[in-house]
DNA sequence: TTCTAATCGAGACGGTACGTCCCGTCTTGCC
DNA sequence: GGCAAGACGGGACGTACCGTCTCGATTAGAA
């Protein structure tokens, strides 16, 4: 019904706009200019700008959750922290996951749709990287896996607003070989 | 010149306003009609809405770096990560502390703003927590304290923005415990 | 393309507006809440509060130019001057005439706006009522049509202006008869 | 008590501001910067911008009315026009004498203030130059001095509202040619 | 192939907030 | 107590953007 190709043209829009004005200075006029549609393209699709924009923004990131799976722990959270780090390095990619986090907050609705599509899809992956490795002994069965995700995204996710330091390419494998000794200490 | 007297009814006005409607919903008009004073008192104050709420929540940020000094490390980091997760049981606080982290991405002033006003002074306080108990020879002289201050702060980070799990009491005593065994490991 | 409908009703609502409260007590919101449109509704059809009183004004004024013709030049003169101080004694057109008139020197355009809506077809109406008496042999060859213009519109923008003396109903007649006599001498 | 040097000032800042940005466009606080004197001074003289204006013209207005007694009519009204076509060549002059009548209908006080102070000295002057002429015997004792003084000032007004039409020099002769036919006829 | 219905671009609409401007008042300290 | 400087409350202006709406024109799928 609704025509695939205005969508895709209205996602690339969006994004493009997105990354240079960011989620507020984003203007849903210049985004159907942009795509070459009409506003009313744009509501037919998605009943607000938040909408819209959670929901472009959820799918985009949802092709881009890391899993890695190499069969050692620390090489599979390295990877994974290093893929993250990559990501954020690309500034439109930061901006607007600093812009998505910033939104949180704004409400009910929103925070629980972030925590759903964004939040939770990486947090159960990464859960199957602990416990792969707790099933394969490389960690304690009573090691705690959550405080262990904790420990890895929320360094992350210091970087992601902006608020980390400046990060060296050893980073990554200090930053793992803390968690390890965190999650085998007990 | 710029009377002290207005400052002050129109910070508590925007407190209140920030508090009942958020950010985005926070009404210059309605602020200037609360503290009972011109729009102009604001403008002449500070160039837009975003620059008056950043400033005022900056300022009364600052009053609040917990520094906790028992003696012992494990007290002070979690008396630390307790006082910083009360903090955010208030959802005022919460969806403030939300807004200032959305707005790191706007500009890179802003950015450097934030780091400088909020993001230091917290560091600074941990991290003189930690330089004490390295000091004192709780932790081993070669601790990453930068590597600690970020396993301390990411957690605590993913609860600002709302992308942290339901909390109970001992949580953060595991979060203290993982982090010493992490920094004294090496 | 701009719906006639909102238009009208804007224009409605702005004569109420302005007989109510004048020109300078003319608010653009109260005429937006009055013709139940929006602000910028207003602001799409012309780019002024100024703009918009000058052109709606000048539209009304085009439907009520008298040109009185009734085979005696004498007559048409007296209906001439009766209608426009009938109209004058009306104390909106009385204020909007004064506004309008004061509006002349804002710049070279607004004058020339003025004198081409306002001033040309008054003008020329009572131009051609002349004109014909020069035809009909009532006032001699050489008469100075141009002149009789003056004679005429300048006492009834004495009156328009609010600086004219007490009118009785023999006055108008005793105008004419002089203009006449101007006229004719030569 | 209030320093004339100050008023002065003042009264030319104002003039200056009045000639640049008409009556609406003059700003208090742009007056009395100009004039190098705190907003208080203005308003400890004045009650309001309007007042001001008002009175400032009034008084340099009424050192320029016009009265010439050359012993002969035709000359003395011929002197007359000139000078006031002349005064009104000034762009300046033009304007505040345009603003001045557009701002006649603003309010009845102020209606009344400009037919006392402007109107009425300058009737009255012209009114015993035609008084005088009655006297020696070139005009009939019956004569219609009070539609006379309508024959002349209305022309001129038509001018100052910037509604006349392009002027030559015989113009002027011309029109008292045509007054003083319309006074002699009866 | 023709008809019918939904989608399309374009952009006007009501509403709401922003940030600017200016009036007339008030406050502060200097002279 | 007048003065310069300028902050103050109030209130209108003109701009920007959201989400809705109306208008024909185009397109697609059903008859």
């Amino acid at each position: 019904m609704l025509r695939p190709d205005k969508t895709e043209a209205i996602a690339d829009a969006a994004f493009a706009e997105l990354a240079a004005a960011g989620w507020a200075g984003l203007n849903m006029d210049r985004v159907a200019a942009r795509a070459g549609v009409g506003k009313a393209a744009l509501y037919r699709r998605w009943p607000s700008k938040d909408a819209m924009l959670l929901d472009l923004i959820a799918q985009a990131g949802a092709e881009r959750v890391p899993a890695p799976d190499t069969g050692r722990l620390r090489n599979d959270l390295v990877a994974y922290v290093r893929a993250v780090r990559a990501a954020l390095a690309d500034p439109t990619v930061a901006a607007i996951v600093s812009e998505v986090l910033a939104h949180t907050r704004r409400s009910p609705e929103l925070a629980e749709a972030i925590r759903r599509r964004f939040r939770d899809p990486r947090r159960r992956a990464l859960r199957s990287v602990l416990q792969r490795a707790v099933d394969r002994g490389e960690l304690p069965p009573a090691a705690d896996v959550e405080l262990g995700l904790d420990l890895i995204a929320g360094p992350l996710v210091l970087d992601a607003v902006g608020l980390g330091r400046r990060r060296t390419a050893a980073d990554a494998e200090a930053l793992v070989d803390a968690v390890l000794a965190a999650l085998t200490r007990s």
